[in-house]
DNA sequence: CGCCTGGGGTGACAACTGTTCACTGACTCA
DNA sequence: TGAGTCAGTGAACAGTTGTCACCCCAGGCG
């Protein structure tokens, strides 16, 4: 008799299906970490979870769908990460700084997402390459709308704000796949420092 | 009796081999189009090809190392090409126009070749990962050292000098993965001079 | 010339894949 | 309470995969 309201799962029925697919989430993206989309098996991916295989078809039409979800997980939840990211206002050196240290807790927290996104970002999989095109150009004109706001923006042309925030989105994107690749995490978060830097030179120097 | 110096195939018989390597390279090329290479199969690119399956061990062991000799012909022949492009001296507008313009015909001549770069640089092969890294990692140092050699470059740090030749590679790759995907190239062209143009005025005023 | 090398072919193997269909039994809800 | 829903099961299918030992015969070379 009893209302849930906002939140899914409204019975045990419905809670127990939820779980599973989250399983299959995470058993997909677990085996993600050393192999592409395009070659992850549906049996695979209910072997890892302890269940047979036709049980997939319950959750997702095929890998790629659950590929797509993927990126809805990984992407999804970050825009108001990105959006407090944003309002932590100041500029210079410590600015910078915070913004780069934001970016390697958040891949030392969630480095399987991270990985995935860096891997099908151009993966062989049109849909789930769609997906993530269409999650960061969301990125991006969020950025661009928020830079909107600031007095430096003066005199800006829109289009050139939405690439300026399309040239930090797409660092924020390099520096987390390079801070997975490498085990010399200063050196990597040092370098993306000073191109963060240079970028920021650029933009002061831009209406000239 | 007759000697051939330097190149490759001296008799028909290897002739023929490196035909048949060529053949697997190119069709494996094609297949990548449209999946990544921890999915392609060693029969699948045999088969494109007409040749038995076992054939293909006589040249690879396995797709992984078809894979870092497709690294080899994608970015090998790269080098000299780039240090045409940096040769170019003069700055300014046109000149960055000029670079962009060298990017988009090379995507033009070989979209194969990068679209497989561009996928297999995050991808689920490690040995493949590597050596595209490595390639990237030998494109910044020598465009580092190129820098070097210019009056512009006077002041600047070693390392410095490092990070600002790895965001000009990280943008040319980034910049012929883009043209790839959108049918906007007027769009992307545009934006790719942009960021150069932003780079360059913080690379103006670096010593600051 | 005639032996030898080795690229390519044959056929077969066990293991694996995605998808189908009919099923069971716990949960839902009037 | 009793009928219906549906997440998960079980078995079977037609293909596919990588890898094997063995054979063939054109090209290389003394």
């Amino acid at each position: 008799m009893s209302h849930v309201l906002g939140s899914r799962p409204v019975g045990v029925r419905q809670a127990q299906k939820q779980k599973t697919r989250q399983a299959l989430l995470d058993a997909a993206l677990r085996l993600l970490e050393e192999q592409s989309l395009s070659s992850l098996g549906l049996r695979e991916v209910t072997r890892a979870v302890g269940v047979v295989p036709t049980a997939f078809y319950r959750h997702f039409r095929d890998t790629a769908e659950l590929g797509v979800a993927l990126v809805e997980e990984a992407l999804g939840s970050l825009h108001t990460t990105l959006a407090a990211m944003l309002a932590a206002t100041g500029d210079g050196e410590e600015r910078v700084a915070g913004t780069v240290q934001l970016i390697a807790s958040y891949v030392r927290a969630y480095p399987a997402h991270v990985r995935f996104i860096a891997r099908e970002r151009h993966g062989g999989v049109k849909a789930v390459r769609e997906a993530i095109g269409g999650q960061l150009a969301l990125f991006a004109r969020e950025v661009a709308d928020r830079f909107a706001t600031e007095p430096r923006a003066a005199g800006w042309r829109e289009e050139d704000l939405l690439m300026l925030a399309r040239t930090y989105v797409d660092h924020m994107v390099m520096t987390a796949s390079a801070l997975l690749e490498t085990d010399d995490e200063q050196q990597v978060t040092s370098t993306a420092r000073h191109q963060l830097r240079l970028i920021g030179l650029g933009r002061d120097h831009w209406l000239d």
